[in-house]
DNA sequence: GAGATTTGCGAAATCGGTTACCCAACGATA
DNA sequence: TATCGTTGGGTAACCGATTTCGCAAATCTC
């Protein structure tokens, strides 16, 4: 069907091997000019391709590297959108192609790809003894520097946004945490950090958790809602995500009240439903994006220098304002 | 590094042969069971993986398909991942991989794929032959059937859409078109759908077109923020998007004017965005999520009986009611 | 003009599977 | 006992590249 090297052999009387250095560009063969045009000429004209799957065979490289995450939902989500949006031309930029999934096995089987970006860690006990031996980089919200790890500091931006509405004034702030699951001492960094700046501000902690639910804007409205009821002088909240966020604005004008003149909304990850929503969301920005892009360009050289280990990169965090937030006014 | 079926072979004291037609189950082999049970012990023993890369090359079959879009952004827009969402698992359940990849040449080259979902067509002139000889399939919004295409019918959508204000009672109906290049006699399925609706009812026919711009909502809010300032009674609006249907409300919202008691507004492709929105955003829903179901699907088929062309489905679209609009109301 | 070097390029192994073809051993049949 | 079919499994070619090794011819050196 396609056309291989040893066509153009043939077709230019060399071997294979020739063709191949000349293709390759190899610079340690001596190859005289006339030799190298003619080979050139023939494989233009013959319409040659190589064989990237032949290639892959002898080099050991495929020049795919894989994405994962453990839902397809989560790898196709606004969150992560942003990154694949960066990440595959990036790759592209450096030769690879991508390779999306959400079954980290069939990424990991069979020397399909060269190394992995992982967006989330699967709870398969397996996924130590999956990942030995192979090139891995970890896009995740990590508190510090850890290896193989392009992160950013969720304490740190949960910090931002209670630092920014305490800066206005507000003092009955609620984490809206949605369906994490409540634990007393959870290592859970966007926790840890509303706790740490609500505390370091003398003010009362105010916590609103969930179970866990496909939908995540109802997630947000119920438990808005059921806030509302309960204590009525709540004037801000900070979400986890975006959609729970957007969950408690609606709940908020359901209630007859308004966003943000009696309550504040803050989002977390700064996707594109902030510009969405009414009043446009106030958002704690991640920097998932620059992120991917940091793991293919880490990855790659990873990867063609057969090293295992590299050093983690820690981004900032930033607040994006926008319409949904404002200095508290007395309700009552 | 990798166990292979000569390893195997050796610890079982059998040929490579005898390992691989175990290993692959064939039938028409006449293996005893006590071998067939010897080698698939040493395999789970030694913990082999078949290399994908080497069967790939002996067999001509990569078990890869590629999903194309013309850009990275499209791909992980709210539209597209409706379907990639899909997409993926299914492709996984029929054993495929998913690659995906805003540059088709790098898709298309080299064997690296079995067969290729296109949800867009790129500019590039050698698009044609660059296909030549490949399993594909489309999916798009084409008005009929066509072979190798999965598509709906946007010309009904639309129609829909706009069937629906007309019967609400609306006269005044805007098409907001945003970012499509104005052609006298378009091609274009939902312009013909608007047009064929509006002509039908023998309204006026309200025509929005506008300029490419990277930013969708500003593109909807800039053409309705004219549209207002221009003629004022508009009681109706059927945007291209969800993204210009957004940016739309919130011009009227800035005019001072109800969404939807003043202007009802329709958006389309019902993406998560219309979850976002204040009001909820009515929008016509387009069955992508079915349609990339059905591509993989036929896809494989294709691929595995070695057919080129196969018979096309046109789903239906159907439209979702949500806040944004309802009966108009005289504003003066 | 003999030896040393360089130049140009081919042969063959290799990567890890799959598969067509073939053959020895064995039991059954005549 | 000669023939034949079946069973079990090995040999080797092949997929399409890359790369090591090495050799003949050309060129240079003295």
């Amino acid at each position: 069907m396609g056309v291989t090297i040893y066509d153009i052999a043939k077709s230019v009387n060399l071997s294979a091997a020739t063709v191949s250095r000349v293709l390759n560009k190899r610079t340690d063969a001596r190859i005289p000019e006339v030799t190298r045009l003619r080979v050139i000429e023939a494989a233009r004209e013959m319409g040659y391709r190589p064989n990237l799957v032949a290639r892959a065979l002898t080099t050991g490289r495929t020049f795919n590297i894989g994405v994962f995450a453990c839902s397809m939902q989560e790898m196709t989500g606004p969150h992560f959108a942003r990154m694949l949006e960066v990440v595959e031309p990036k790759a592209h930029s450096l030769g690879y192609r991508v390779v999306v999934s959400s079954e980290l096995e069939s990424l990991v089987e069979g020397r399909q790809v060269d190394g992995i970006i992982l967006l989330s860690a699967p709870s398969d006990p397996r996924f130590g003894s999956m990942l030995r031996g192979k090139t891995c980089v970890f896009v995740r919200n990590l508190i510090r520097d850890f290896p193989n790890c392009i992160s950013w500091n969720d304490i740190e931006g949960m910090q931002k946004a209670v630092g920014y509405l305490l800066g206005l004034g507000h003092k009955k702030i609620v984490g809206l945490f949605g369906d994490i699951v409540p634990e007393p001492h959870t290592q859970y960094p966007k926790v840890i950090g509303f706790r740490q700046a609500i505390e370091e501000a003398g003010e009362e902690l105010l916590e609103c958790w969930g179970t866990r639910s496909p939908d995540q804007f109802e997630n947000g409205y119920r438990l808005m809602k059921d806030l509302l009821d309960g204590t009525d002088d709540i004037t801000a909240v900070v979400a986890r995500n975006d959609y729970l966020a957007i969950g408690a604005i609606r709940a908020i004008r359901d209630a007859g009240l308004s966003v943000p003149d009696d309550v504040s909304v803050i989002g977390y990850n700064d996707t594109i439903l902030t510009q969405c929503s009414y009043p446009l969301l106030t958002s704690v920005h991640t920097p998932i994006a620059e992120a991917g892009e940091i793991a293919v360009d880490r990855l790659a050289t990873a990867i063609s220098h057969g090293v295992e280990e590299f050093a983690g990169v820690v981004l900032q965090t930033s607040l994006t304002i926008r319409d949904s937030s404002a200095p508290p006014r007395k309700r009552f």
